[in-house]
RNA sequence: GUCCCCGUAGCCCAAUCGGCAGCAGGCAAUGGACUCAAAAUCCAUACAGUGUGGGUUCGAAUCCCACCGGGGACACCA
């Protein structure tokens, strides 16, 4: 015990200079006593003689940094103390808490910088990654260092290669709504129970088979249109191209390519994503964010034949189908060149044949047209173009002849890129039939005076045997009718598209996989992993023109010759095989990582099946299991989440797993803001200098214009953690932006306020430490009665705000207490000492200094935090306020346990005379709270 | 354009179920004590009627409707 042993501490005051002398040995006898460790219930971590052995248990987690090279601001570690304050009170309170920390380390910036600097990006990672650990330790967080990973580390990338393999050789069994192993596709078609699509499965070629078994896997090769940016000489996901058609990162052009890539089937999982969405507790925003992301739709695939061609259409709306008066494809639709006739049919209205001689010109016009708008231009007017392909399409329900446009509001990607038109009960199609002089039918009866399309409920009209019903009974039944004529299905389609996994980066994680001299892939045994990234000499992609959409893809490991062709024996003897060379998107690993931090040495697998049912397994039926906290902004709403919960599912139809979904409780933190300042010329002017005088900002005498947003080096207004603890200490900044507002709501930094978390630590220190001596001058002299029940009263609060992750009414009630305190002649030790341990989850730094002055031997980190005695808790009397007609008239005081009609006729006539006889005409009595009259 | 979140003292924020808007707390301000003076500390004081307008209710910051302002998401998804 360090501090038990110096009688020459400096006995003066609480100061930034104390604190920064205190905090590094607290944090020192932390790291060496392993305080934070958490007990696994088997494997190495396990340790039956912990203080929590056998506790029930606690999974917090933080979304994991990315560890940047500018290192943290004040912003970023927000949500990490609130974890941290939450976790140790936790711990406090009885709980086996596991909150760990690792880094989420591959990805682009390091790579950039490689490619920039020479450096290699393992460098410049490892330096970033000790940056980050220092400036964590500094502030006091109490992880489980022996959990700490890199998704960087071999040893971790190992399992995210092999959870590649698990996905590879895996297919989804639509019967059963799950994934399961490849070889039980492969005995399914042999033993005919399944059937190949083309010719039977005996009489396939060994590729042919292997290229019916591989476009079934939940992760494949594909060629298929892809997002290619020649600026940054990747592919991209469709989540990581801008609505403007442009990357988000570093803000290329982003051109639609067909491209061969590595694509993962998580479309499969498109009904339980959203499903079991309602299993979990999150934000409703973020589900929300997470249903539209998916975008399932029911609806119906309807036929229309176009002479001897099937067109199928999607539509949610199949009750309209009498309503359908034209047809729409997308202009890249595959059909549209094979239905376009030579000439235009006569008569054919001027308007649909775009001024072009035959329908052949007018068709490749438009595509041209269309093709050359950017996306942003194609959907940002609303107004509707298209033209008439000259062809027409037959309604299947009566045999009615409508005819077929082409028009970019209908989507290549979505459905089956062509619509049937239903003027009367869309307002698109309303739109285009306009502009068109097309006709409109309604098929559902409109309110009476009722312009434009309808898209709500009522009875069908026009439609033959559906007149009359419902819109919902009116699906159905037309969803009926087309099954039994063989004219369409009913069917349910995704916004989501399958997830492009293959970059042309470096700096990932290699893919697990040779091809063979068929071309086709190969998976690496698992006795192979890891395949280890090889060092280069050029870390760059091979990047183009920013504008040059033809350029092809190189990437880097493809240059390495040596490393890419290999002599390997996978069980056809000694051949050469290829390497695959593209490398894993940034997401790979932190699709799992939550799993890795319950047992992270295993060398048998990703996780113990004991480990992992322990902290993360289901707790009841129908429970998803899963972290049991996860803090993170909401910048990772959709996809982040989306595919960590993709994997895990996997991970859990395959029996590796317990939970079928990773995070239980999802909690979005806010963000920390800063004002930025500009002089006229629009340059930023270092924020800390500004000044305000008369309600304007003065940068010296120059008047400046403020601006609210991000922190960043560039608007120079960044304030770190370091300058904090080097001012204030950490636990006055711990305190600070735990005080400063409820944790989910985004906030202004303001550094002059941080003194008040300051001053408020200094009255706690100054009621155990006499500032003169440095003698603990607590009392052992009992509390007054009063006292006593403020100290239970905040106890009972304090628990109340924590279990909430109300920490700034928490702090709040600490500093009512503090204040109720201070005046006191003397700190008895019956409240000095629950409020040391109270303070500890904020400021435990001092938390430990203080427990160790009062006596107490060893940290407090394991001490019971305070219990309110319930008898403490009883108010002596209670004061109601009478109300006549909503005023306040007088006040009544009385016991807690006064019967209501007591305390009516009490109230009644402590308000007599404001009722000056009038005969009240009711009287509530809320209990508790008040009474109120109404004459 | 649609959807979601948020508007309470100069500022950051409190206020179970609708029940006395703040001895919840902090910053800043003002006055005082201490000091040669200042800082720090301590004590005290003032400041809003809850963005606006309606409605429901005995009673609305809280529920409903419309509008205004700020932030975010999606954006022709058939």
């Amino acid at each position: 015990m360090p501090t038990m042993s110096e009688p020459e501490t400096p006995p003066f005051r609480y100061t930034a200079a104390l604190a920064n002398e205190i905090e590094p040995r607290w944090q020192a006898y932390w790291a060496e006593n392993g305080t934070f460790h958490a007990p696994n219930p088997a494997g190495e971590l396990a340790d039956p003689d912990h203080p929590r052995h056998g506790a029930p248990k606690l999974h917090v987690q933080d979304m994991f940094p990315y560890p940047s090279g500018a290192g943290l601001h004040v912003g970023h570690p927000l949500g990490y103390i609130g974890t941290d304050s939450y976790t140790r009170y936790k711990r406090q309170a009885g709980f086996n808490v596991l909150h760990p920390m690792g880094f989420d380390a591959f990805g682009l910036p390091a790579e950039q910088y490689a490619v920039q600097t020479g450096t290699h990006p393992a460098v410049t990672t490892a330096a970033n990654i000790e940056r980050y650990r220092g400036q964590l330790r500094r502030l006091g967080l109490a992880y489980d260092e022996r959990r700490s990973f890199a998704t960087t580390d071999p040893e971790y990338y190992r399992w995210t290669q092999w959870i590649f393999l698990q996905v590879f050789n895996s297919w989804f069994d639509p019967e059963l709504r799950k994934a399961r192993p490849i070889e039980t596709l492969i005995a399914a078609f042999e033993s005919g129970e399944k059937k190949a699509p083309e010719k039977d499965w005996a009489d396939m070629s060994a590729i042919e088979r292997r290229k019916l078994i591989d476009d079934h896997r939940l992760a494949y090769v594909s060629e298929a249109p892809v997002n290619w940016c020649p600026g940054l000489g990747t592919v991209l996901a469709n989540e990581e191209v801008t609505p403007d058609g442009r990357s988000e990162r570093g803000n290329f052009p982003v051109f639609q390519r067909s491209l061969k890539q590595w694509m993962m089937r998580i479309t499969a999982y498109g009904d339980r994503l959203v499903e079991d969405l309602d299993t979990l507790d999150w934000p409703e925003p973020v589900k929300l964010m997470q249903r539209n992301w998916i975008g399932r739709s029911r609806g119906a695939h309807v036929d229309f034949t176009v002479g001897d061609d099937v067109i199928t259409v999607f539509t949610t709306r199949p009750d309209t189908l009498f309503g359908a008066t034209y047809m729409v494809l997308a202009p890249e639709h595959e059909l549209v060149d094979k239905i376009t006739p030579v000439e235009w049919p006569n008569p054919t209205n001027p308007k649909w044949t775009g001024q072009a001689a035959s329908p052949r010109e007018a068709v490749a016009a438009y595509r041209a047209q269309a093709a050359a708008k950017t996306e942003e231009e194609r959907t940002e007017s609303k107004d509707k173009t298209g033209v008439f392909t000259g062809a027409f399409a037959t309604n299947p329900v009566n045999g009615a002849k409508v005819p077929v446009f082409i028009a970019d509001y209908v989507l290549a990607g979505y459905g089956t890129g062509a619509i049937m038109a239903v003027p009367g009960q869309d307002e698109r199609d309303w739109q285009f039939a306009e502009v068109f002089e097309l006709p409109i039918i309604r098929t559902v009866a409109a309110p009476e005076g009722f312009e434009g399309a309808f898209t709500g409920d009522g009875p069908a009209v026009n439609s033959d045997w559906l007149d009359g019903k419902g819109v919902v009974e009116a699906k159905a039944e037309m969803i009926a009718w087309l099954e039994q004529h063989g004219h369409g299905r009913g069917a349910t389609t995704y916004r989501l598209r399958d997830w492009l996994f293959s970059r042309q980066r470096y700096w990932g994680e290699p893919f697990p996989i040779v091809y063979d001299e068929t071309g086709l892939p190969v998976a690496l045994p698992d006795s192979m992993l890891p395949v280890v990234l090889p060092d280069v000499d050029d870390f760059s992609p091979r990047t183009f023109d920013p504008d040059d959409a033809d350029s092809e893809p190189e990437t880097p490991l493809s240059r390495k010759k040596d490393w890419v062709n290999v002599e390997l024996d996978l069980g056809d003897g000694l051949k050469t095989y290829t390497r695959e060379t593209n490398t894993m998107p940034q997401w790979a690993g932190s699709c799992w990582y939550e799993l890795r931090y319950l047992d992270p040495d295993n060398e048998k697998a990703l996780v113990d099946p004991d480990n992992e049912a322990y902290w993360m397994g289901p707790r009841r039926d129908g429970d998803s299991g899963g972290v049991d906290l996860y803090v993170g902004g909401v910048e990772h709403a959709v996809l982040h989440l989306l595919y960590a919960r993709f994997w895990h599912k996997v991970l859990y139809d395959l029996g590796h797993v317990s939970s079928f979904e990773p995070f239980r409780k999802l909690f979005n933190q806010g963000y920390i803001q800063a004002y930025a300042f500009q002089d006229e010329r629009g340059f930023y002017v270092p924020a800390e200098e500004v000044v305000e005088r008369d309600g304007k900002w003065f940068y010296g005498d120059q008047e400046v214009t403020r601006s609210y947003g991000k922190m960043g080096k560039s608007l120079k207004n960044v304030v770190t953690p370091d300058e904090m603890c080097d001012q204030y200490g950490a636990d006055t900044f711990r305190v600070y932006e735990m005080a400063m507002g409820p944790l989910d709501v985004s906030r202004p930094w303001e550094t002059r306020a941080v003194v008040g978390s300051q001053r408020f630590l200094q009255r706690v220190w100054r009621l155990v430490i006499d500032e003169e001596t440095g003698a603990v001058r607590s009392s052992d002299t009992p509390l007054d009665a009063k006292t006593r029940k403020h100290l239970h009263r905040t106890i009972a609060g304090v628990r109340e705000d924590m279990d909430e992750l109300r920490f700034n009414t928490a702090i709040a009630k600490l500093i009512e207490l503090t204040n109720a305190l201070t005046p006191l002649p003397e700190a008895s030790r019956e409240a000095v000492e629950p409020l040391v341990l109270m303070l500890s989850p904020f400021a435990p730094h001092l938390a430990e200094e203080l427990w160790a002055k009062l006596g107490h031997e060893g940290t407090l980190a394991y001490t019971t935090f305070p219990v309110a005695d319930p008898a403490q808790l009883v108010a002596e009397s209670i004061t109601y306020p009478v109300q006549v007609n909503g005023k306040v008239k007088a006040r009544v005081s009385v016991t807690p346990d006064t019967p209501e009609a007591d305390i009516r006729a009490e109230a009644l006539s402590a308000v007599a005379d404001a009722l000056s006889g009038r005969d009240p005409k009711k009287v509530i009595v809320v209990p508790g709270r008040l009474v109120s009259v109404v004459v």
